[in-house]
DNA sequence: TTGCATTATATTGTGCACAATCAAGTTTAG
DNA sequence: CTAAACTTGATTGTGCACAATATAATGCAA
């Protein structure tokens, strides 16, 4: 009886996964965050977070779709919805509502409420917003130089993790 | 002039780099939220979080070190400090002083000063802490077994992880 | 047309993350 | 010994994440 004070109550097996270094999750986990770390310094020059970049990532994809000719700058800008957003990045509108009026504030982009549905929640980038992504463009770039890793072992580990996720989500 | 308006100022090459679907980083970031969430249901049950639950693995992990014979609980258990729990973690006391706190309200753990250097702050686990070890030790085998995938391919996504985080950490 | 369920977003509250700063204890140079 | 430098945590402020709830617009059924 005595004998197992201060001693955990489970067998070996269990105490080796509980180790923290055999964890895959924490490894996950702690990679996020310091891969968060390494964009911090580059997108602070832009005066974004990494989910604030995420968000602006979506909108400037959008524009680039569009392929107009020399049309008013008001009407192509591509409209998006929070909920379109909140789809691509996985995030609900209680992250996305604050972070897209932040991204308001600082003149990039604009929330207006859809005409024909006035439920939801139009955002547009602004002539600043799209000026943004020629300073964004050397982003990926630079990270990706900074990681010295072949860009096909990234490729690779990019398409296990979505296994990863898609097995997780299922 | 006027045809570039509503067109994002940079050229396909580095418009491909900034697609979403591209990032490596991304999905890194979008694997790491998924996996808390699938932790999530499980530690509820045992009324913790998922950093919450990391803490108390590296304190259950110094308790299971412990071999001793029949000694009086109070005396062993091992200290660990803050900071000590910050280099494995890699969060800051900004984080870790307040997550204490609240493991501490739950009865989990004590944190008291050491008495060779007042500076630092010792946690050790109460009864109680030890004993959630129980419940936990189930964790990570449902974890394994709900993803349905390999270990090796789980240990070589983790190891690759590694290697990403060392180089960013450079 | 009047409810009523549904959909889209906002709000509130809790808990990380992290930068910046502060306070207190310890160590060390002179 | 004493002042300066250093170490360790705590605090403050900002910004995610996310659950739970609220609000408001839409659409459908009786």
């Amino acid at each position: 009886m005595s004998e197992n004070k201060g001693k955990l109550p489970i067998n070996s097996q269990e105490r080796k996964r509980l180790l923290l270094d055999n964890q895959l999750c924490f490894q996950v986990y702690s990679a996020s965050r310091a891969m968060t770390q390494a964009y911090r310094p580059l997108l602070k020059k832009l005066g974004l977070t990494y989910p604030q970049y995420l968000v602006m990532l979506l909108l400037w994809e959008k524009q680039g779709q569009i392929d107009t000719g020399p049309l008013d700058a008001t009407c192509c800008l591509a409209p998006s919805s929070v909920s379109q957003l909140g789809q691509r990045l996985r995030l609900d509108s209680g992250t996305l509502s604050p972070l897209l009026k932040r991204l308001e504030q600082q003149g990039l982009l604009r929330r207006q409420r859809s005409q024909e549905d006035e439920r939801q929640l139009e955002v547009v980038l602004t002539p600043q917003g799209i000026a943004l992504s020629k300073q964004a463009a050397q982003v990926p770039q630079q990270m990706i130089c900074d990681l010295e890793m072949p860009v096909e072992t990234l490729q690779t580990l990019k398409h296990q993790l979505e296994q990863l996720q898609n097995k997780i989500s299922s």
